[in-house]
DNA sequence: TGATTCGGTAAAGTTTCTATACCGTCACCG
DNA sequence: CGGTGACGGTATAGAAACTTTACCGAATCA
């Protein structure tokens, strides 16, 4: 049944995405839409439309007085699989200023709040060096301002990974020093200078490839339906879930997830979950892992 | 010196994106690259590559042991500006599953590792049920699991607009049985269900509209120079910075930032900033914003 | 009523793109 | 050392896409 619309070409297939986008998202499409999201001729906007009709009749009519296409009542889409996450990264994103409105498909922005990302911004010649370096597998100098030093200091690492806390981005690196594998907060890197060849293998870190499974749960302290409501927040099943998260993040994951403080920190309807095999990742922690 | 840029076709200055793109990030591209990415023919792909030799040719240079063109030492990015948030944001929606490699532009993907996202995913038809009664002013009949009630239940809410706590997206809106403004998680709106008019006006939610200003600090109890390198993560001036954030967020900003809990529930290395103006912040938290 | 703004169509001409064919260079390998 | 494969390049013909221009109809609004 998808025969033909594999071979059409990559602008025109956009553009057939792009209305079926705006169809499923807003319910409605025209041709000066078209028009400005891709710079085309109206009369080429025209024959869009009239293709994804072919192609789909059930899913759009036009609507004479609406003066606009708009979604048919059994709208089953075709080039695209609806994802309500996609939407709401791209609306983080205009939200954080990393991508203009212009950029998504979305037509009319609805009124956006997020709490603040605060964190400052990467230097990209500093990223492109450290990405490089782990797709190379080499040792990269970088002139890095530690926590535990006053100065900024010219140091050898090799980064084998890119991680995320939550808040910052990591280099998850060798650090010649120590000879221990560490993350290094990629805003810290001030400036990178020479390359070499590796000093290690990533495969050595072993912090970084083996997993810890937290298992989280409502707060014991909330009433039943509060705990099946955050049950429902969290998809538990059984009243629990079970997350799985590399041994060397696992610092910053119980911090992001408030399970970092002694149970008593919050109220239960603050703190929301708890941590269930605490002893059992607690045995993982006693090696203190943060970013140098 | 940028003529004859802006009336290329919107996909060849896709493609001539992609070469830079390529270029900056990964230092070099190939007619195979471009094939790839876009599904042109091999001729097509050296048409490209020539045509932005043409526009910047200080920027790349054919590289015959390598089999590819290179960056050149003077690039110079004509079409985009490398933008290090915008790539770990894709890196991230890789991560997290919202993304497929062959959507980003990025050729080689490093080693990705997060803090696990953890929360479930929203329905698409109920995003777009509330996108929709907010572009269109209308009042929304939900079935919404709350936290004080057991059994999920139908209520009308008037939402006008879009809030990320941090960890779930909520509708701001008006709730119809209390008259006031309040957050609904919205994975915690199971279906959705009549539409009508609109019974409030967004313009009264004060504590939407009304910011308040964080000022965050280096943690007191850090040594200066551990103090100067949190000033750098946060991008803090004369060792303090300020947020702007919605008082209806704060609660969650507070959350989200760790400032939440009292000063000693972590240790300073631990807790990294404190909030400066808590009694100017505290006297507008005593009515308690929690989502319902 | 007339202007505007949607939609549509058609024809001519330009640009883009594919398919095909053929050539050159470099690195690798038997 | 020569063959092979994987890059790069070119040229041609023909198809497809696209623009420009022109003109039409229906609905809405002042």
């Amino acid at each position: 049944m998808d025969e033909g619309r594999t071979n059409l070409r990559w602008g025109i297939k956009r553009r057939l995405e792009f209305i079926e986008f705006r169809l499923f998202w807003e319910g409605h499409v025209n041709r000066s839409d078209i028009v400005n999201a891709f710079g085309v001729s109206i009369p080429q906007a025209s024959t869009d439309l009239n293709r994804y009709l072919d192609i789909a009749p059930a899913n759009m009519a036009y609507d004479k007085s609406a003066k606009a296409y708009v979604r048919g009542p059994d709208f089953s889409p075709r080039f695209l699989s609806p994802d309500a996450d996609r939407y709401l990264a791209q609306l983080r994103s205009v939200s954080d200023g990393i991508l203009d409105q212009g950029e998504t498909w979305i037509g009319q922005l609805p009124g956006l709040g997020a709490t603040p990302a605060l964190v400052r911004s990467v230097n990209p010649k500093v990223l492109r060096a450290v990405i490089a370096a782990i797709r190379r597998g080499e040792a990269l100098e970088i002139l890095y301002q530690s926590m535990s030093q006053p100065e900024p200091r010219w140091r050898w690492i090799a980064p084998h990974a890119i991680g995320f806390d939550g808040f910052r981005w990591h280099a998850r690196a060798h650090s010649e020093g120590d000879d221990t594998f560490k993350d290094f907060v990629l805003s810290r890197i001030l400036e990178t200078r020479a390359i070499r060849p590796a000093t290690a293998d990533g495969n050595a870190d072993l912090d970084w490839i083996e997993d810890v499974v937290l298992e989280i749960a409502p707060h014991p302290g909330l009433s039943p339906s509060q705990q099946r409501t955050i049950a429902l927040d969290y998809g538990m099943t059984e009243g629990k879930s079970k997350v799985r998260v590399r041994r060397a993040l696992l610092y910053y994951a119980l911090k992001r997830l408030g399970l970092d403080t002694a149970p008593d920190a919050r109220r239960p309807q603050d703190q929301h979950i708890v941590l269930i095999n605490r002893d059992e990742v607690d045995s993982l922690t006693h090696k203190r892992e943060e970013s140098v």
